[in-house]
DNA sequence: GAACTTTTGCTGTGTTGAGAACAAAGTTCG
DNA sequence: CGAACTTTGTTCTCAACACAGCAAAAGTTC
């Protein structure tokens, strides 16, 4: 089976191969209408991305009244990989041309322990999900790291919990390590793709993702696409000040929301409460395991502990407040709240929503969703796969986009 | 002699057309080079827009070595007109084809006095800049309003401090009045777009403009285009709550960004340090008018006024702590300080930029400017020209820009 | 089962635009 | 001063492409 080309050969072919990855198989007349391009032409390209083997035929569609039409879809072979690193585990999944998951791995790991080993991790992951032939051949691979990120180099950027992994050549590692291209971003900007891609954003021009987690990012979408920002580092709302003289942060300064509301906070604060007493559940899980973790948190949450509902509520206070002053100044279409924090849904919601529209102009809360990731954990592995299907599947540089 | 065609015949016009008002004149081999067309193509479409008294010769460039190349500039009658409308003031001017001003008129006016009065008074400005004949035509007018505007609908939307405008048709008021196209703005946006275009922001892709006056405002441009938000609300900066219990603001809120730092507020607190006689000099300003205004704030700031300058001082540190969030958030690659307040300069950008630098990133701050806008009171209007010359130098709706 | 509809594949035609070739206008160097 | 070289502007040719037309395929409607 020969390889797939590496790339489409002209504009037309990669708005023609990323239309039928995000709505899906076409018949040629409904390709001819999306693309206004004439069917001569139409057809010449389809022939050609067939022979290249990036598109192939789906067999008929149901007629509606004439000539059934013949489905055009991309190759069953194309497959995308999708990793999202994260502070202490790291996920991959393998997707189709239309960026379907599937196979999905995960292993717990430390961050911290450097990127040979985190990314060896993710590359046996990888190989396992392979060994049973659903991807005999992959033809690109995004990478989500959980801190700063030179898109253009492809290295993360003195992240601040990341020792070890500074400017080291992620993209480059994996891409030798694969043999194919790579891309390499923030893990929140990828979920702002997913959601974008696959999730409650599909038909959102402008909107914001906030991941409450470890840390605390916001994913920044602008006319359909991510904003980075001049050096990348748009999104970065974790050490926003929120009080003059607030508790310490990790980064040096204090009264950060992530001091207040992200899982780090979130476990402090109940570590907190179980050692004053205060929680029976949670002092019960504290002298059971030695520590607290915001999963434990949201656990206690979801069976109705006071103490940890209002430690939530408190913390989805804080986002709420950052969050209105964000709305004021973007004015999104649509809040997507992610996370492990979300996990625990309702409560947390509820005071975001409730701090967002009482602090926001009318004009730009009248009809502002803020909802929960409808991916969820998904949502970084698709947004890398995303990413990368974007390269993938465009004219190589230097080759005009018009 | 004939009236110059509305607008352009296709794309690559409209482009050409833009790239000479941006730029200015260029020969005919410059042109090919920059938009890649062959020197066929563009020297029909030079000879249509010649036609179309879009574009003249302008004689010919020196020789660099060969045959003189031939100048191809904008047409010299064209004309566009800015408007500025602000809540004690109204500024007119009229622009060449590349949006230098030719002539600029002001009047006093009060916002609240409905926009039938304001409006006539612009027209009227208008009329008198053109009665000495260097504008026979007019081809477009752009018009910023001091509060949040339907862009799409051409009106203000319940506006805060403009009773009676709420819905007012403006654009078609305008564009009546005058019998050519009118697009209406937000100020602020109008503004950075007049810095974008011929100010401090003119290669800069990504960047914030921060106007405080009588309120305090946003405009955001990303990728060199007006980020205007899902209800056009984005830059609404005012209002973001610095403090849970702060002062009241006219909004109905308390702690507002406005009820610290704004042009009003600064005058507020001027007042009330006269009537304690902290200041010496300005309980004198105080006593002569029977009040102050922000205005009397700068004057005392530029005599070295202790008070005065700890009440700027105040105010830049506020802005400056919403201004750091704000650069966090959005990474831009410079930040433009205008506004009436802002002309007392150097103490206020200190502080602001002390503010922003001790609070974000050091990746976000890296490579930041922090700097006063160039044009001063004329950003608004050129931006109102650079607003319509958009417009009427792109094909009409309907007809593709691909 | 006849008439009609819808879609595809193919062919021919006319238009558009890129690129080559050529002419014109200027500079530089011997 | 003129030959060689550079740059610009114009004309010509050819390829690409849109569009229309037609036949075939495969259904639906009456």
């Amino acid at each position: 089976m020969p390889r797939i080309a590496s790339r489409p050969e002209n504009p037309q072919q990669g708005r023609l191969l990323r239309l039928l990855r995000d709505s899906g198989p076409h018949s040629r007349a409904e390709l001819g209408e999306a693309l206004k391009l004439s069917r001569s032409k139409l057809a010449h390209e389809i022939d050609r991305l067939t022979e290249l083997e990036f598109v192939e035929s789906g067999g008929f569609a149901a007629s509606r009244g004439g000539r059934r039409s013949s489905i055009v879809r991309l190759s069953k072979h194309l497959r995308f990989v999708g990793v999202d690193i994260g502070a202490t585990s790291v996920d991959v999944a393998i997707t189709d041309g239309q960026l379907d998951v599937l196979g999905h791995g995960n292993a717990e790991i430390g961050v911290h322990n450097g990127p040979d080993a985190v990314l060896d991790t993710a590359l046996d992951l990888l190989s396992k999900l392979r060994a049973d032939g659903t991807a005999p051949d992959i033809h690109g691979a995004g990478v989500g790291i959980p801190g700063p990120v030179s898109f253009r180099d492809g290295a993360p950027v003195a992240p601040p919990i990341m020792p070890g992994w500074d400017q080291y050549p992620v993209r480059e590692t994996m891409s030798q390590a694969l043999g194919v291209p790579v891309q390499v971003d923030n893990d929140v900007n990828l979920m702002a793709l997913g959601e974008l891609h696959a999730g409650v954003a599909r038909s959102v021009d402008d909107f914001l993702l906030v991941k409450i987690g470890t840390g605390i990012g916001c994913g920044i979408v602008v006319g359909g696409e991510l904003h980075r920002g001049v050096s990348g580092s748009a999104g970065d709302i974790g050490h926003i000040q929120i009080e003059e003289n607030g508790p310490p942060c990790a980064c040096g300064n204090s009264g950060c929301l992530e001091a207040y509301a992200s899982g780090t906070a979130l476990a402090r604060d109940a570590m907190a409460a179980a050692r004053a007493g205060s929680s029976p559940r949670l002092t019960e899980l504290f002298e059971k395991s030695g520590a607290l973790s915001a999963a434990d948190v949201t656990d206690a949450v979801s069976v109705g502990d006071p103490v940890a509902v209002q430690l939530l509520r408190s913390g989805g206070h804080r986002v709420g407040q950052v969050l209105a002053s964000l709305v004021s100044f973007f004015n999104p279409g649509l809040v997507v709240v992610a996370g492990g924090v979300a996990g625990a849904g309702h409560a947390l919601l509820a005071e975001m929503r409730s701090a967002v529209y009482r602090r926001s102009l009318p004009l730009a809360t009248g009809n502002l969703p803020i909802v929960l990731s409808e991916l969820a954990a998904a949502a970084g592995v698709v947004g890398g796969a995303r990413l990368i299907s974007d390269q993938v599947l465009s004219v190589p540089r230097g080759i005009e986009e018009r």
